[in-house]
DNA sequence: GCCCTCATGTAATATGTTACATGATTTG
DNA sequence: CAAATCATGTAACATATTACATGAGGGC
């Protein structure tokens, strides 16, 4: 079976959803998915050309001569297939995150205990803020009382982000009173 | 101050470390800082180049006709400027951490339990070497009785890793746990 | 002699972001 | 009628990986 990169991927299930056009892929994906994977437009448009392209997808456009077009997508069988090999696959490996502060604080004994403790602290402040928009998204899914085949999915997903975040909160703390314990 | 992207910022950092070779960077990056970085030889060579040119590092070759190129680097005065206006700027945001496991999981009802109940034990089975590994150079760190200036802040970023791969195992266990309470 | 580590580097390719261009439709 | 949202798309640029090329020196 022909391999795919991520991004085509991510697009072929966003489909299986009710989202069926290159906007509402962006937006599905900036609201359910922000946690774990980020798409942008210039990624968007292509891999639908290209999933068309590869008969992953059909596309109905409703261009009347007057209007503009809009596109909507549904995945072929073909589409199916490719979206269920894929997920059968193991992961290859967890991704190194990539992580801006720590390679900072890695280089911390260039800088003064007081402006370390000030980047740890604004981190700190990221991550509450990043808790509670997880903690929103979950209350939004589970009033929703007509619960959809998918809603069991995303909450799993969501609980995974809380609770890294919570340690990473948990991480600052501890880091914090370190630093300040050795500020006399 | 004219700005560099990250890579570069990352190379200046290991430079004021015992590092001075492209090689030797490269080393440092997969043994201490693999948690949460990586760069390849095709960024690494290039960056060092553009640092020499920016006069952010002199560099000495030790170069007879007979033997090959040997480089090493030193940061200069304004290298460690760059490097420390860096460190004071706050982090512009937390990175998404794009996570494949995570992906798959989002669309996970259009696999069978039993599937989705693999995928999730290997992630864990990984997440526990990943822990192992971070335990194990924390030992090689703290048994190396003289502690030089930077091991306390190395150690920070280990934690971090520590406290965050913990927070996936427990999820994993959790997740799995739910997964299989459905099973019959 | 062969393999491993040391050591540097480039080219092709893959991936991704940002800025830009365009215009309809809805809402206040 | 102005602003926000809906909607599609491209081009330039930035970033990163992989494969390749090359060769010295040391240990088995």
């Amino acid at each position: 079976m022909k391999p795919y990169n991520h991004t085509t991927y991510a697009i072929l299930g966003i489909l299986t959803t009710d989202c069926r056009s290159g906007y509402a892929i962006k937006q599905m994906i900036d609201q359910s998915l922000n946690h774990f994977w980020k798409i942008s437009y210039g990624q968007i448009y292509p891999t639908l050309k290209l999933i068309v392209d590869e008969g992953l997808a059909n596309v109905r456009s409703t261009a009347d001569d007057s209007r503009p077009a809009k596109n909507e997508y549904e995945l072929t069988a073909k589409g199916h297939e490719v979206l269920k090999n894929w997920l059968e696959e193991p992961i290859e490996q967890i991704p190194v995150e990539r992580n801006e502060l720590l390679l900072k604080l890695f280089f911390g004994r260039h800088q003064s205990n007081e402006k370390t403790l000030f980047q740890v602290e604004e981190y700190k402040r990221k991550l509450e803020t990043r808790y509670a928009t997880y903690t929103a998204i979950e209350e939004g899914i589970t009033k929703h009382k007509e619960k959809g085949a998918d809603t069991k999915y995303w909450l799993f997903t969501l609980d995974y982000g809380k609770r890294v975040t919570e340690a990473g909160i948990e991480w600052c703390n501890s880091t914090l009173e370190q630093l300040m314990d050795e500020e006399e």
